[in-house]
DNA sequence: ATCTATTGATAACA
DNA sequence: TTGTTATCAATAGAT
């Protein structure tokens, strides 16, 4: 009778197997039970052990439950810190990379538009905005560039001048050759049936 | 006596203080056995309440021995993936924006020179690789420019001019206005002690 | 939450 | 280190 209380009693309370709890509340009271239980064993196994523990609980709910020994802890925020500290001066010189190359960007529009408005004010345009003084400059500037570019227009003439001449006195020179080739072929040949060649030429 | 012996027992079996255990081999036998019990508890609790699980233990030497439930792992490892994930795509959008920057920095120094080169020609500048063709544009250029800033000093002139006139205009009707009120003066007060006006110019 | 029977963990010892 | 045992601690089930 004791003996078949004990053991029904032994599968009632006590003993458990290891799978998951079906029943909803015993699975909860088990949760806020064995949960606590964990963390203190955590906390003695740091401290009687002098080891680094942490141990990190989430409910189903998704609540969050956590042990860590102070010096696991000073290693997290160390690392934590390790890593932003490295992202952040990375961060840091990359912003500044890119804040440089967005006031090269700056500088090269605002030189673009300085030329652009130069350019304009040479061909004609845009001249609103002038003053007598530098409307009087502008024509300075654009009539020394008329000189320029005809003393270059000049040269240039000149050169092809120059080298057609060359080429006509070299194309003369072969005329002559030929010329001269010419008269040595009748002179050497006299009676050939070339026509148009009937001796009026000769006497060279 | 039992009483004694039983309590002499408890003090020197079982129950302990929590704080550190001083004796090397003690405390390296306790961590041992308290570390393997944790990580069973951690398990347990896992397994038992579904919930997501880590424990963690550094020993004094620096190994390592741990526990995570499934999930929790699987978290972490989604965790990991998600930050370097994240990281690489911000990383790959960052080298992305500078490529563009700076292809648009090559863009804007080739247009700058471009425009430096046509400024330079108009200037008169630069000529030795034009042709013929291209001097005589930047001739007909300039000549259009030219004409245009005669026509806008024209302008200029003409605006002053005008301005002079008006002004000249304005001025004269003062004048007007101011002898036609000393007239008036000298006829209603002939007598007057001014001097220089005898009644001359009494007729008008 | 509190109680308590029982299992589980572990300190001291071998 | 591993195992044993006496004892304490944790906790399942009940209230």
């Amino acid at each position: 009778m004791f003996g078949s209380d004990l053991d029904r009693n032994k599968m009632v309370r006590g003993k458990i197997e290891i799978k998951r709890i079906d029943n909803l509340t015993s699975r909860q009271i088990s949760f806020s039970k064995r949960r606590k239980g964990l963390l203190k064993k955590a906390h003695e196994l740091s401290v009687l052990c002098d080891a680094q523990v942490a141990a990190i609980v989430f409910s189903q709910k998704g609540k969050l439950y956590e042990f860590a020994s102070s010096d696991m802890k000073k290693m997290m925020e160390q690392c934590e810190m390790y890593k932003n500290g490295y992202f952040h001066a990375e961060r840091l010189q990359e912003e500044k990379d890119v804040q440089d190359l967005k006031n090269e960007v700056t500088v090269m529009v605002n030189r673009i538009e300085l030329l652009q408005l130069h350019c304009r004010k040479l061909m004609g345009q845009d001249l609103g905005s002038c003053s007598v003084e530098e409307l009087n400059e502008i024509t300075f500037q654009i009539e020394r560039s008329l000189t320029l570019i005809r003393s270059r227009k000049g040269k240039v003439h000149e050169d092809e001048v120059g080298k057609l001449k060359s080429e006509i006195e070299g194309t003369r020179e072969l005329v002559n050759e030929r010329t001269k080739l010419h008269e040595m072929e009748i002179i050497c040949y006299p009676f050939s049936l070339k026509k148009g060649h009937c001796g009026c030429s000769q006497g060279a």
